[in-house]
DNA sequence: GTAGTTATTGCAAGAACTTGCAATAAGGGT
DNA sequence: ACCCTTATTGCAAGTTCTTGCAATAACTAC
């Protein structure tokens, strides 16, 4: 588990502190490399740490998120869902089938920029999630 | 109530049946403007037809959306949010009030396409939430 | 108008998510 | 090593959303 501790000074320098319920989510996210709904990742936290609750799960997801240490994304119903913060990117799911993949952030660079321009905010930052057909289920 | 109704052939045509429910929650949309939240139709909705329940509610407006009469997007928070279908677009989110504007589809038509060359999807058309920092809170 | 078909609803139970508050424990100071 | 402060957690209760199934009612055909 020790291999997300690196995270700990990054949240004390902001007065925050490591607890051992957010080393445990950052670590079920490390492994998981991909997605994973609150559920799961509150399943998969219990096996390493069986006393944590449901509630802290979803608090610790909201405070990993706001401090940069997770990104979280729409699924395909609605629902948020966690990954590891890693370089920028979004996803394209498939309105049929439900597979999806994702999408670099370069593409969007223009966007943003022109939305800024646009609308007069800043800092627009958001991760997208596109709904769409994918190539199999296109040709089907 | 009545102006609702028009949506019914729409609905006949496909072999779905126009019911007091649907056209209640295409009333309160209707009349509404803007985005409302589930529970916020289910509230309205009950005051013209007070029989009417929770998971139909949801269901329906699962089933509007299906069917292109309504158009979910993404709260600030990332639950669904609903609207009366109308021209496409988006919306900007400020992180700091919540408060938000539309941004015509236009802007959007070049990226689309860019995505759709660059991953092989096809009918990327989903409606999306930007979150950023609006004008006002970005000079407080 | 009446009867038949079946899409749609309501009910009830359950899963997912949120909130307030008292108890705990992380990290700083001594 | 110990105490103090207060960020964070667990608990418990509440709200929001989902699902299966039997009962209802919209539409079609006669």
């Amino acid at each position: 588990m020790s291999c997300a501790s690196e995270y700990a000074p990054q949240l004390r320098s902001r007065g925050f502190r490591m607890t051992s319920q957010r080393l445990v989510i950052l670590h079920v996210l490390q492994h998981a490399g991909t997605h994973l709904s609150p559920s799961e990742i509150y399943k998969q936290a219990r096996r390493e740490l069986p006393g944590i609750t449901e509630p802290t799960v979803y608090r610790t997801l909201e405070f990993l998120t706001e401090n940069g240490l997770v990104r979280p994304s729409h699924s395909s119903h609605g629902h948020f869902t966690y990954q590891i913060a890693r370089e920028d990117h979004h996803h394209i799911i498939c309105r049929a089938c439900g597979g999806g993949i994702e999408v670099a952030h370069a593409l969007l660079e223009n966007l943003y920029q022109t939305l800024e321009k646009a609308s007069g905010y800043r800092k627009i930052g958001s991760h997208l999630t596109f709904l769409g057909v994918c190539p199999k289920c296109a040709s089907a």
